[in-house]
DNA sequence: GAAACTAGTCACGATGCTTGACTATCAAGG
DNA sequence: CCTTGATAGTCAAGCATCGTGACTAGTTTC
């Protein structure tokens, strides 16, 4: 991502601020009994819910190729945090299921993301820190629309 | 990054964004004669200036480590746009100098962020745009700083 | 001039994504 | 039924990126 050093471009800010982001959650997690889940188990994890999930359904959520979603749930199996169960509804599929540990990982995520939320709502003030949010969710989906645009054209 | 579905946390919209950005600048840069450049290539070229930048000051500036900065440059030397040379004030040190083709890209995605920065700011207003950004630069550097203020205590 | 430091490189390993192919199962039409 | 095509999940190989430790050559400090 290129920029110049008089004012830092977008996908710079972006990237760097992505980084500490997840610094602060692993390393907290780490601290609160989770050492052994990366960065990309978050694909799983968080679009888990307790009835289970599919593979597939995953993949296509996070926009990550089955295989992709296949490797990670075989880690977080040996990890102890999911469940492969036969997905009664189809022989073919499998859902993916939380187990006790995996469903505190997940609350305690949810948690530390809630924490850093609130430390920058604390420095921006509140009025900021929410047009901020929603700036950047406006952002984002006008960015990725646009790039899906032009997929069509190519 | 864990996130519950009801809104995205901060960690997945701004991966979201920095690749929709990256997807954009390099696809479009691809388009104007420089198919070869990769993102991690930014790391180098977005720094450069027509004297020439030590790899170490580079390496500081981004925020990656003295031998990745060696490799990108290796890479980008091969693809002829940039040369080393030797510092007259330092013998140990080369300066990372960029070539007309290594200046063309620099001019090429500057323009494109530019654009990009342009198309955002009138979706948003102008107003909302400037808020956003600056915002955006508040919350990188608070939560990096945060970040560096742990590392002291561990 | 000797010791401590710095610039850049080499080598290795860990991590993560992409691609293609394959088996088992489902779904739709004849 | 049963054939044809699509879908769920897995296996496997390859590429890209980043992290860490060690090393050489040159510089700075005392």
């Amino acid at each position: 991502m290129d920029t110049a050093q008089h004012h830092p471009d977008l996908g710079m800010l972006t990237g760097q601020l992505m980084r500490a982001l997840q610094n602060e959650l692993f390393e907290t997690l780490a601290e609160q009994g989770h050492p052994d889940v990366r960065p990309r188990h978050g694909s799983v994890l968080a679009f888990l819910d307790a009835e289970g999930v599919r593979a597939t359904d995953l993949a296509a959520r996070t926009g990550q190729h089955k295989q992709i979603i296949g490797t990670i749930v075989d880690e977080l199996v040996s990890l102890g945090y999911v469940r492969r169960e036969p997905d009664p509804a189809d022989r073919r599929a499998k859902r993916i299921v939380p187990t006790e540990h995996g469903l505190d990982e997940i609350a305690k995520a949810r948690a530390i993301l809630a924490t850093i939320e609130q430390r920058l709502e604390r420095t921006l003030g509140e009025q900021r820190f929410a047009a901020f949010r929603e700036a950047l969710q406006e952002v984002t989906g006008h960015q990725q629309a646009w790039r899906e645009s032009r997929q069509v054209v190519d």
